[in-house]
DNA sequence: AAAACAGTTGTAAGCGTTTACAAGCCTCTC
DNA sequence: GAGAGGCTTGTAAACGCTTACAACTGTTTT
């Protein structure tokens, strides 16, 4: 292993030829640079490995901190938290903007003005989000809320093509895992599942939405009680991957195969899981850096709107044609 | 001037009449200054709630990195060592140093030079420890190693005293729910439990032992299937505060009543698990300034040896004496 | 053909801090 | 009374980066 020096601006502009005025253009994506210029110096930072230091950027005054407001308690635990948590940092700092380390206070409004926050996991009715247009903050939401710049996974749709992956394999028997539905995510999740079931003319009855609030073991107690009173299906749609797991370890426990007796489709794609699930993969990293482009915008005062960011399914091994 | 402003070393210079070098001789603590000098310069601190900027002395190279080396994979999502984490960050920022953000590679090895390393959640045999060593890198455990710094809770006389005070409400039919014992907290947790026993003459069954892998998943199967094929308890003790949560929730499937019929003690006492947890009490935030004075320490260059943070009972609502 | 302009790049000051070095002041020694 | 030496303090360069501004090119416009 090398303890060599981290290579700075002047390195890279000295290899690439030009001065560091222009290499720091580029870098922060400045006007005003001729494409082959950039090409060339994007060349040499790839080559190099080289990673803006942070604390010079601070000097300068051009970092805006930003806060990270999670909801409290035991949401932080969430592995899909930690990964949206992780990628926004990256976005904030390409965009040469900073993580906040301010603390929060016991409602998690922080304590400490910065430039602007981002929202995660708000629940519904999450006083802060009032709190922050009252005092006219500019933050950004990921979820769903009228009126706030905001960002969220197709939810409704990717539920929906979860479901019609199933369908189409031939599964009618379905039972839906579902989150939290007093989170938005819960309830489009639950929405997408029954309106795949609707356009293909089926119906559901309630006790075929199993309610696994998004931990692995409340997935796993609900389908272990389900069938052990004689509910049976070969199609479920968990709506996380956590839960999915949750699903699995209650079927191996029943003596139920995957995906030869019942087929299993996760949601979010999260790397621990594993490599066999299906699942509707999030892109996490954009929803990151659409949250950071938005949160620029509130800053500049513009109108709030909501993105929506596609999700896209992902076939591994823990679904199969029915009956095979 | 801007009343906005932070006040900077400058500031303070003006004020106390003296200059910039003088005053950063000051704040870092640095011999040669005179004591009235210093005394002046330490009111108008006071007086400006002058704190030094952190970029501009990582800037000059004075703030040394310190790498947090957590184990690779899932391990990061344990609620445990996300705390430590936060107390870790808390104690280093306090003695000036920072953590590092450096990237770790597929082995969890740094990418990166740091000043010093504390390596988290090291399962035995862990190559880092090794390599760590050899390289003649600074490092502290949070663990337990031979010929390391190293520093841990005192977890066989934690698990001893969680199982004492279930014989002592009366209780001799007891389970252990054990933690994944290839990881030295795990084996030290059931070796109290052990010895708990063996104190009172007391012997167990390996069926008593039942593995749930730190998981509340994996610590609900366990007690169900050990129940429900006829095992019987009045007491449990648990390897983790999330293992509790699991057993506590297999019991009232099973429909055993907590803490009328079955006693439940957890173990690390996250303030997540909620306020009614019979536990034992690890003060987290001590390890993680005990860690951070052993780096220093290794910095040094002084002779390496372990120290044991103590753990206490916690009584709350989940364990009574037998019978009632 | 000069002037104006747009597009691109280089230059250098400045951000807040640390620290090697220089410089000042004393007191002491011979 | 001149140097030596010990304290104490000031000075200024350096850290890596951003950006206002200057400077250069080539192309239009007049």
């Amino acid at each position: 292993m090398d303890l060599r020096r981290q290579p700075t601006i002047t390195d890279v502009a000295r290899l690439s030829g030009v001065s560091t005025g222009t290499v720091s253009r580029v870098i922060n994506q400045r006007p005003g640079v001729h494409p082959e210029t950039k090409a060339r110096v994007l060349e040499v930072v790839e080559k190099l490995g080289y990673v803006p230091m942070q604390a010079a950027r601070e000097l300068t005054g051009h970092a805006d901190t930003v806060g990270i407001l999670l909801s409290p308690g035991t949401r932080r635990y969430i592995p899909y938290f930690i990964h949206l948590f992780e990628r926004l940092n990256e976005a904030l700092w390409r965009d040469g903007l900073k993580l906040s380390e301010t603390p929060v206070d016991s409602v998690g409004l922080p304590l400490e003005a910065a430039r602007g926050y981002v929202l995660l996991g708000a629940h519904d009715h999450d006083p802060r989000i009032e709190y922050l247009r009252d005092q006219g903050l500019p933050f950004v939401l990921v979820g769903v809320y009228p009126h706030t710049f905001c960002v969220s996974p197709d939810d409704e749709n990717g539920s929906m093509e979860a479901t019609r992956h199933l369908l189409e394999l031939g599964h009618t028997e379905l039972v839906h895992v579902t989150g939290d539905v007093s989170f938005q995510a819960g309830r489009e999740r639950l929405q997408g599942f029954r309106r795949a079931l609707e356009a293909k003319g089926l119906s559901y009855r309630p006790e075929q939405l199993l309610d696994g609030d998004f931990t692995s073991l409340g997935a796993y107690r609900a389908v272990y009680k389900y069938w052990s009173r004689g509910g049976r299906f070969t199609g479920a749609v968990a709506a996380s991957d956590e839960m999915a797991v949750g699903v699995m370890a209650a079927l191996e426990d029943l003596g139920v195969r995957v995906p030869a007796e019942v087929s299993v489709v996760g949601y979010d794609d999260l790397p621990e899981v594993g490599e066999n699930l299906t699942t509707m993969r999030q892109d996490i990293s954009e929803i990151a850096r659409t949250a950071v482009r938005l949160l620029k915008e509130a800053i500049s005062g513009s109108k709030p709107y909501g993105v929506r960011s596609p999700v896209r399914l992902v076939v591994r091994k823990t679904t199969s044609q029915i009956g095979r």
